[in-house]
DNA sequence: GTAGGGTTAGTG
DNA sequence: CACTAACCCTAC
């Protein structure tokens, strides 16, 4: 909201509590109530405290209750006296509330009652002559982390209270506290007109409204604590109050989305759309077109109060569901919903906000066409007719936005995707060329973007960065996904790959796409860009399941050793077979548990160790991972660690064309924080020479992007071994590798090469295809 | 051409 | 209204 707005209600809530001595308030800007400031899902608690008047739910310290009662208990004489001063005007005092409050509601330490003074000094508007500038300061307060995904590293900001909550100016007493139900904070929360703590973080601007919501709560408020109808009265004072325009609409009790059962979780309040917002999402829909919520909502024209894109969008799909894009599309006849049955909230200024698919009458083709049950229509039809919306000067039918259809990707696509990925690498445009794969209607962009999400381990393995939001919870599905692989005893000492011993797979595993069945491989395998830095995963290390990684100095000491290997790796025939890699080094190069332990007791141990082992399942990385690799010529030259090329496909997968684009997308890979042990990427790692980090850089987890150091001298990292192991079984040969990485990588690749001998089914991946025809 | 991030569609 | 994913914009 423009600073205007906010001075408009920085007036309103003028300390005096008189209402007499406000300034007129354009009704378009009075908020009933505060606005839904649902959680915002990418708000970390603390970091936007600080962002000036952005007001933040009171109701996010629910497990305060009981410290507040506590002290409450003890000083609620004395506090509603001194907030009683606090709305007399004096501005000077509301610091002297407000500080002891956030100490009594927000931490008992004083240390952080004076630091969020100086907060406030920085924060706070200037005082407006005749205004409490105490009421626009409320603070924001951290919230909650909505899922108990993993805490933060660092830990929020607690901000408390600038300014004493809004207080019956009778009794000036706080509310009883006597728990959740009926107590302060609950109460509170709803005086101040806050939302549950999942009320998304509203725009900043809007959210300037809260302040003369809280003024409003203050001259209308009367005491009513302890008295169940008490909030509902105090809400109904405040919108009657606040919303005491023509065009605006009265949110009743009932319809404040209160709890009706009082119970201590906090429902958000519901609001509702004015005829006024109404008809300007209407003729916004008609200026900009519908999908451009953005525009209407940005236009200073109108005014959609607090209100987001998506909810105009909701808002729109109430109002003319016809008009929106599936229901459009069936019935090319879209005019005839106009005309339907409407009584409208044009008439009668009570409306429903929900935006409730209108499977009625109007759309029952839309409505039969889902085989859900159809939601049960309302009474209050929301839908505006042709008349009505030829009274707001609209005449003729809503423009589309240029926005293409949208088209999800099946699985099919995402096999596409996955092999168009192992064939040409992160190179969209090409992948989407490729006609085999049937991208060509999607943009290049397309493909990146259900990459990021399909395959975001990968994704960002390769060194891009996934969405914030899409991190998975790698830890999440990762202990589900170790038990989903199983992976039976291998008997090593053959010489070939074919004679591996299947592992087995839980069907749930492959089964649902959704969870990335290449992801969570990875995941067990190889450390995400954060999971890396094991120290910013903070607390969550506590429950940590990763396992830690455990060399044995053995692999270094062949690695010292043996440096000049690393040439011969590249030639299949100097490979040694499993046995030889075993035996000869000395490696248990199947991984741990967790794929990222070997055992040090284990790493003498003969082949048959590897039965207790659980492999480290990078299903999708194996076979057509050359492709993506192979993109780096194999037999490049002796620096070059060629892995030897196993199948047709992958000579016929290449794609010469790319190959420049591909190296360049490997090398361009950030330093992401890798372990090089056992993290070697099989992209890279395959084809790339990689300078052997010292051991200490090893076991210190230092990061080794190997993908960054190609062609330099040094001991070629996994490259063969990966290749010569699992892909190309019938050699069944493979290139020792140095450390973990390579035997890590076996460890993978064997277990690719099993699942596909297992007859485990279709590769998640799609990969089952290529892994045959490369075998 | 692409990476990053914003916006919108669709669903529950 | 939350949430996800598809789509889009734009700086590079």
């Amino acid at each position: 909201m423009e600073p205007r707005i906010a001075t408009l209600l920085l007036g309103d809530s003028s300390p005096s509590g008189s209402i007499s001595t406000l300034p007129p308030l354009p009704n378009s800007q009075l908020r009933p109530l505060l606005p839904a400031p649902a959680t915002h899902r990418n708000d970390i608690p603390g970091v936007e405290n600080l962002a000036g008047p952005r007001l933040r739910p009171i109701s996010v310290r629910p497990k305060s209750s009981v410290p507040i009662a506590e002290v409450l208990n003890q000083e609620a004489p004395a506090a509603p006296q001194q907030f009683a001063t606090t709305v007399s005007h004096n501005p000077a005092q509301p610091q002297l509330f407000s500080g002891r409050l956030q100490d009594i509601l927000l931490d008992p330490s004083q240390e952080r009652a004076s630091k969020r003074r100086k907060v406030d000094g920085q924060t706070t508007p200037p005082a407006l002559p005749g205004s409490e500038n105490n009421l626009l300061t409320l603070p924001k307060l951290p919230q909650l982390p909505k899922k108990t995904s993993r805490r933060p590293r660092i830990p929020p900001l607690l901000q408390g209270l600038h300014q004493p909550p809004p207080l019956p100016p009778e009794g000036r007493l706080f509310p009883p506290i006597t728990g959740e139900r009926g107590g302060f904070s609950k109460e509170l929360g709803d005086r101040v007109g806050l939302r549950s703590p999942a009320a998304p973080a509203r725009n900043k601007e809007k959210e300037d409204h809260i302040p003369g919501e809280i003024a409003v709560v203050l001259r209308n408020s009367v005491s009513q604590r302890g008295e169940g109808k008490g909030k509902d009265r105090l809400v109904d004072a405040t919108f009657y109050e606040a919303a005491n325009e023509p065009n605006k609409e009265i949110q009743r009790p009932g319809d404040t989305g209160e709890n009706s059962s009082g119970k201590g979780k906090t429902t958000k309040r519901r609001n509702k759309w004015t005829n006024q917002e109404t008809q300007d999402l209407l003729r916004g829909v008609s200026m900009f077109g519908i999908g451009n919520w953005k525009k209407i909502v940005n236009h200073p024209g109108f005014d959609f109060h607090q209100r987001t894109a998506v909810d105009l969008k909701d808002r729109f799909r109430t109002c003319c569901p016809d008009e929106t894009g599936k229901s459009r599309q069936i019935n090319s006849q879209t005019t005839h919903s106009r005309d339907s049955n409407n009584d409208l909230t044009l008439a009668t200024g009570l409306q429903g906000d929900e935006a409730t698919p209108a499977t009625t009458s109007v759309a029952p083709d839309e409505a039969s066409s889902k085989p859900k049950k159809p939601r049960k229509s309302r009474s209050d039809k929301q839908e505006k007719s042709t008349e009505q919306l030829a009274e707001m000067g609209i005449q003729e039918p809503f423009a589309r936005s240029k926005r293409r259809q949208r088209v999800e990707f099946t699985e099919k696509d995402d096999e596409n995707l996955w092999k168009g990925y192992k064939q040409y690498g992160p190179v969209w445009h090409l992948i989407k060329e490729d006609a085999n794969f049937g991208f060509r209607h999607r943009h290049p962009t397309d493909l990146r973007d259900r990459f990021r999400i399909r395959y975001a381990e990968e994704y960002a393995k390769a060194g891009y960065k996934l969405k914030t939001k899409n991190t998975p919870g790698p830890r999440a599905n990762e202990e589900s996904n170790q038990e989903n692989f199983e992976v039976a005893p291998v008997t090593a000492n053959k010489n070939t790959l074919q004679e591996a011993t299947p592992i087995h797979i839980n069907s749930s595993s492959t089964s649902n796409l959704k969870v990335h069945t290449l992801s969570q491989p990875l995941r067990n395998s190889f450390p995400t860009p954060y999971e890396d830095f094991s120290d910013i995963i903070s607390e969550d290390d506590g429950e940590n399941r990763k396992s830690p990684i455990t060399l044995s100095r053995h692999i270094f000491q062949w690695a010292d050793a043996n440096p000049s290997q690393a040439p011969s790796m590249a030639s299949a025939s100097t490979m040694p077979t499993i046995a030889n890699l075993t035996g000869d080094f000395g490696m248990h190069f199947l991984t741990g548990a967790d794929g990222m332990h070997i055992d040090p007791q284990e790493l003498r141990l003969p082949v048959a160790s590897m039965q207790q082992g659980v492999f480290s399942v990078l299903p999708a990385y194996t076979p057509n991972q050359q492709h993506f690799g192979s993109t780096i010529p194999m037999n490049a030259g002796p620096t070059t660690v060629p892995a030897p090329a196993p199948g047709p496909s992958s000579g016929s997968m290449m794609a010469s064309a790319s190959n420049k684009q591909s190296v360049s997308s490997l090398l361009r890979t950030p330093n992401l924080p890798t372990i090089v042990y056992p993290h070697v990427p099989m992209s890279s790692a395959r084809n790339t020479m990689h300078k052997l980090p010292r051991p200490a850089d090893l076991l210190s987890g230092v990061d080794h992007d190997s993908r960054q150091e190609v062609q330099t001298t040094g001991l070629a990292l996994d490259d063969g071994l990966a290749m010569g192991f699992s892909l190309h079984s019938h050699n069944a040969t493979l290139a020792p590798l140095v450390g973990g990485a390579n035997m890590n990588g076996v460890g993978r690749n064997l277990v690719m090469l099993d699942r596909e001998r297992g007859g485990l089914g279709e590769d998640a991946f799609g990969e089952r295809s290529l892994l045959n025809s490369s075998i």
